[in-house]
DNA sequence: GAGTACGAAATCGTATACGAAAACTATTGC
DNA sequence: GCAATAGTTTTCGTATACGATTTCGTACTC
């Protein structure tokens, strides 16, 4: 299924798969940002390959909703429609709650020594104003927390969020440092509370709340700067 | 994206589209039961298509897990692994508890008398034994509920689910009378938990119980009959 | 001068064709 | 009699080609 959000440009030999990874890693860095205009032709001669294995990438991007693809017209780089937005990190609030609530019990001492360590050099990243280690140590936190998930359809919905997430980010994400500051002691909390054995129940809230937050704080700080800017496309 | 689980032969247009709502239905059907061979050519010439849109049908299904694709080898229809099945219960569970929820506030008298309606048909069923009506109207019931849920993200999940269990049904299904009239009980219950105006939690929960029920009686059936299958959860 | 209609260019959708990989089968050697 | 191997067949993967559809620009009319 969907690996991780690691999408290199080694390819496993299938010349869609080369295609399906190279566009992905374009989106999710950048160098096609949302509304950008994905000519099947064009790719294909990038990439050197023809369009049909382009064309069954670029569906399985718009699979994931990576990418919007409009019958006879063509595919363009989904956009970041607010309400988008919001209907992602819903989601994910809901399923990585329930992602966390199932790994919970399968975490050992070890590996909360090590989503503390990370979580301890996010905070460092604070001071040093680094958003950009900030952001992948925070996917690094929470794939310890998952990496013995026990339900992988359910990392799998995680991954694909997560992913969606990465190509608004480019564009949109702002980097909150109160924000910042109060996930790295949610993470915290949330940790006590797996070493604690603490119910399901408090786990999976907790883990919502911790992303539920993070939406309120992008919602704030929209409505704060100005319009929510409909960036339809 | 993703409709709902009516995927008539009537087609968009595309014949990409054809092909895949052609062999979605045979595969929900039971046509195309689990571990049957997917062959390209011989799926091309049965739909008078080429390969190339049929082929684009397969990856896609195999995008929402009807059908498994191996590289140089070809593609079946997924199959009946219990694990599987627990993991696409145990996903469904968290999925419709969040559907259910969000929906909740949004429902009004006129959708929970029909809610209703459907619930009392399905009562009916089990006295003239008619599972197939039963499970027809079973979704009916979800579907009003959810007919107005406010992230057509997590509607989208709950729709690959169904479809997903509507591929395995028709070869391992067993209809559990015991169990079926615990169902319509159940909905009833949840019919009140929304009329009165419960908590999100509390109606999250109620919904969640009830597709885990389900979930249970499977196993228990299935441990009565054979070797049981572990399930963590 | 604005709006509409027509035509050209760009792009998609799908058919066909061929090379490559895997699966199957028959044969040979032990 | 069984196992390994070589050859054959099936099926996939991708390139190329062409018809269909949309879009954009231009000229024409009111």
């Amino acid at each position: 299924m969907t690996e991780t959000v690691t999408a290199a440009g080694t390819s496993t030999g299938s010349k869609s798969e080369q295609a399906y990874a190279a566009v992905k890693a374009r989106i999710i860095d950048g160098t096609y940002s949302p509304g950008y205009r994905l000519v099947l032709a064009k790719i294909a001669e990038d990439l050197g390959v023809s369009v049909v294995p382009v064309r069954e990438a670029i569906r399985r991007l718009e699979a994931e909703g990576l990418v919007k693809f409009e019958r006879n017209v063509g595919a363009t780089v989904s956009g970041i429609d607010p309400t988008e937005y919001l209907y992602t990190m819903q989601t994910l609030s809901i399923v990585e709650g329930a992602a966390t609530a199932l790994s919970a019990p399968l975490i050992d001492s070890v590996a909360i020594a090590r989503a503390r360590a990370v979580n301890e050099e996010m905070r460092e990243c604070l001071h040093h104003f680094d958003p950009v280690r900030f952001t992948q140590l925070n996917q690094d936190f929470h794939s310890v927390l998952f990496e013995h998930c026990p339900n992988p359809h359910i990392l799998d919905l995680v991954h694909r969020g997560w992913n969606r997430l990465a190509s608004l980010r480019s564009s949109t994400f702002r980097f909150v440092p109160g924000r910042a500051h109060q996930s790295v002691d949610e993470h915290e909390a949330l940790l006590r509370l797996i070493e604690i054995g603490a119910s399901a129940d408090d786990i999976e809230k907790a883990a919502r709340l911790h992303r539920s937050a993070t939406l309120d704080a992008y919602l704030a700080a929209a409505t704060d700067h100005q319009t929510p800017q409909t960036a339809q496309q």
